[in-house]
DNA sequence: AGCAATACTTACCCACCGTAACTTTGGTAT
DNA sequence: ATACCAAAGTTACGGTGGGTAAGTATTGCT
């Protein structure tokens, strides 16, 4: 009896060793059954790429919470939490394309997934922050999409090129993040 | 004898009006040809998701450029700048889900072409403005990654709840980047 | 032992991408 | 005028991948 996480381990593995173009087939030989047990345990394609983006976005909170640990809010907690998504998102990179791809129907509806797990913390934080500040808290939830997509398509590019550390990308982007294009 | 561009264009018409999950049959339909006649004027499936993330780039470039005008490097430049390509998206949303969807392999491809076509005038700007300005340019082309994912999951997210006008969001998204988190 | 429910496999269908082989049309040389 | 050939297009097919229906083995219960 193969339960469903095992279906998705091999799943990860098997996207991990032969790319984001693998097919249901080779998931399904990967985790030694057939087909239709795939189906019985975790449903069609979409229903994978589902629950792979929620392990991803799970791995994303995770990773993000740990690196912030419990810094104050400011640059400095900014660029963890960036870099913490850049290590992720490149350690996961064919799942990340694996779950970012997919048929037009479903792309865009687990893109803003595998986003809005992200943001919900983080809006809830900026929120809180903001309010604290004195500021309108209103803007949360729009600066929490514009964050992690500056984040995902960032992460993207640098996953194809990869030609500067992290830490520099991470400071980087947490410069831009925090003081803005007009600077300090 | 219909020509490569008739066939985008059916291709385009088809798809705003079916949505982005339109099959290559149905595109030949619209264009009044076979599929073979596709094949031979634009090619797969890839090359035409290819031409057609040409046009929207196009689109997007020249708004972006119609809606700054020669405004001044700040604030309202970039708020102009955003709502240009907030408006473009929408406009054009079921050809951007489109080009942004389609085979894992593809998928990231298209997705950095898309952005990099936004990119290249954005990062040239920015790099001289900061060396005007004494500061370090060699962010230019990271940030300008950045910002244009900002707008791409930004635009998704939007586009998918329309829930406030282009307007009000371009405001929010440009404070954010102009001032960043911390505020001015 | 016999029966039934469960678990799985084989075999298949369908949609879609891509292409090979066949047909038609229009121009051209003899 | 006719035979030929190249261009342009259509029909028909192969291959792959997602999804499912029907058949087979295995386990537990009476």
């Amino acid at each position: 009896m193969v339960d469903r996480g095992l279906v998705l381990d091999a799943a990860e593995r098997v996207i991990r060793r032969d790319g984001a173009g693998v097919s249901l087939d080779a998931i399904a030989l990967e985790a030694g059954v057939t087909k239709p047990i795939v189906y019985a345990r975790v449903g069609g394609r979409t229903d994978l790429a589902d629950a792979l983006s929620r392990r991803l976005a799970a791995r994303l909170v995770i990773a993000a919470g740990a690196a912030i640990g419990d810094l104050a809010y400011g640059r400095a907690m900014l660029t963890a939490f960036v870099e913490a998504n850049l290590s992720t998102l490149a350690e996961h990179r064919d799942l990340f394309l694996y779950v970012t791809g997919g048929t037009a129907a479903d792309t865009p509806r687990r893109t803003l997934y595998l986003a809005e797990r992200s943001t919900t913390p983080m809006a809830q934080q900026l929120a809180a922050w903001r309010t604290n500040q004195g500021l309108d808290p209103a803007v949360a939830v729009p600066w929490a999409y514009a964050v992690i997509g500056m984040l995902h398509l960032v992460s993207l590019w640098w996953i194809t090129e990869m030609d500067r550390p992290a830490e520099l990308l991470a400071e980087q982007v947490a410069e831009l993040l925090w003081s803005g294009l007009a600077g300090p």
